[in-house]
DNA sequence: TGCAACAAGATCGTATACAATCTCGTGTAC
DNA sequence: GTACACGAGATTGTATACGATCTTGTTGCA
């Protein structure tokens, strides 16, 4: 069982992976992503793990150092900052429209998707809960039926997983649920102005919970730290 | 003259060279991009051609398919309305924050993008003139000091290009200019309230000047066009 | 004559090999 | 003892080779 005949995987396969991995922050900001080291994971070539690299690279999910390699990316208080102002340009008026567009299907999805949050969270794996919770915002962009949309969200959403590595400080655990649920509510009711007016306090509610203070604990890479100082 | 010694390109070199091709309209949507052929053009191997691809193909610039290669992309009729209504999203308000945060010397260079911008239209290049004027946009977007919401821009303005090549209807030919004019007035006058406003209405001024009647000419390429009415 | 199966050519997908660059330990000079 | 320089090792950048898939022209059969 240690090493099965399992078919190849693509380039795809492999960016996804490591996406939900960082996701689920298993891999955290800075991590080194040596080449051979994940062809040698997932049992394929460099060839196709640098395509996978640049794919994440080219979504902000991590940085590629010519020469030096590639690692999970390390968002700045600036990047953080710029991160939830598009956010908050993008997800409200979407938010709004999903609202119109709900269907009865959609509503039963997204309380499934609640309710697996919720469950995440009692199982202790802040991990998955993380994760899911992001892809809630994803779901309501998928509604909304704006795929061009939902793409700068779904990337923006996996930033933001990377700024909340860096800078959250815990204060309450479970804030997220409840305005999730709230805008369920709002959802159901298909209540446009109510939707877009909680997904505008909700962000609000994201970013007040983050430490950018400037000097928040940034490097969390080794001698970089340092070198940062000189 | 014809092979001179020129230094090797990197990937980022020929994906940039390719997207400029794209927005002056040298190279029209549907046009397929052989790696060999391109490798050969600029005097590197398919490896870096693949990766320039792929960078474009991920900024929807240019479409992958499996085993048949690469192509400039296409946009469908519901793309371009997606492409449009985020841009109404993010550049009225960025605008905005441009015109607080302005300088004296962003207006000199904006000025000077404009005057750029006739000149090319006066001297009859049509592709260089709607270069540098998705590149206005661009250049509002990076005063207002957002590189997030600028890449998103950069992005939706290299896709309105391809937008552009596929559904304008010839009507007036310099609408542009004088919407970017009045930008500048207000941006002169640092009035947010005004830039926000006259974005807006640049950006629906521009929709309606595409003809995205549904059946409009959308193929574009070859059997493609017959294999859709199946 | 029309259709289908086959084969040759071309193009892409992936793996591997080699070159370039960086890291880091070691040695030597001051 | 410290600082600088050199070199071995490791890692990435690029090119090339080979296999898989698709296109397309040809041939044989109904």
């Amino acid at each position: 069982m240690t090493d099965s005949p399992t078919k190849p995987m693509t380039a795809e396969d492999v960016a996804l992976d490591l996406e939900r991995a960082i996701h689920e922050h298993r891999l955290i900001p800075g991590s080194k992503l040596g080449e051979d080291e994940i062809g040698e994971v997932y049992g394929v070539s460099r060839t196709v793990v640098r395509a996978a690299l640049q794919a994440l690279a080219h979504r902000r999910l991590v940085e590629l150092k010519r020469n030096r390699g590639a690692f999970v990316a390390q968002p700045t208080v600036r990047e953080a900052r710029e991160v939830f102002e598009a956010r908050a340009l993008l997800e409200p008026r979407t938010a709004r429209s999903a609202a119109v567009r709900m269907t009865d299907e959609d509503i039963v999805a997204l309380q499934a998707h609640i309710d697996a949050e919720h469950a995440a969270l009692h199982a202790g794996d802040n991990g998955r809960a993380l994760y899911l919770s992001g892809q809630f915002h994803i779901e309501v962009a998928r509604i909304a039926d704006q795929s061009t949309i939902e793409a700068f969200i779904t990337e923006l959403i996996a930033r933001s997983s990377l700024i909340i590595a860096l800078y959250w400080q815990r204060r309450a655990a479970l804030c997220e649920s409840n305005a999730h649920h709230a805008l369920m509510t709002a959802f159901a009711a298909r209540d446009g102005d109510r939707a877009e007016e909680l997904m505008k306090s909700h962000l609000l509610d994201l970013v007040s919970s983050l430490d950018l203070s400037s000097k928040a604990s940034q490097p969390q890479s080794l001698r970089e730290a340092l070198k940062a100082s000189g």
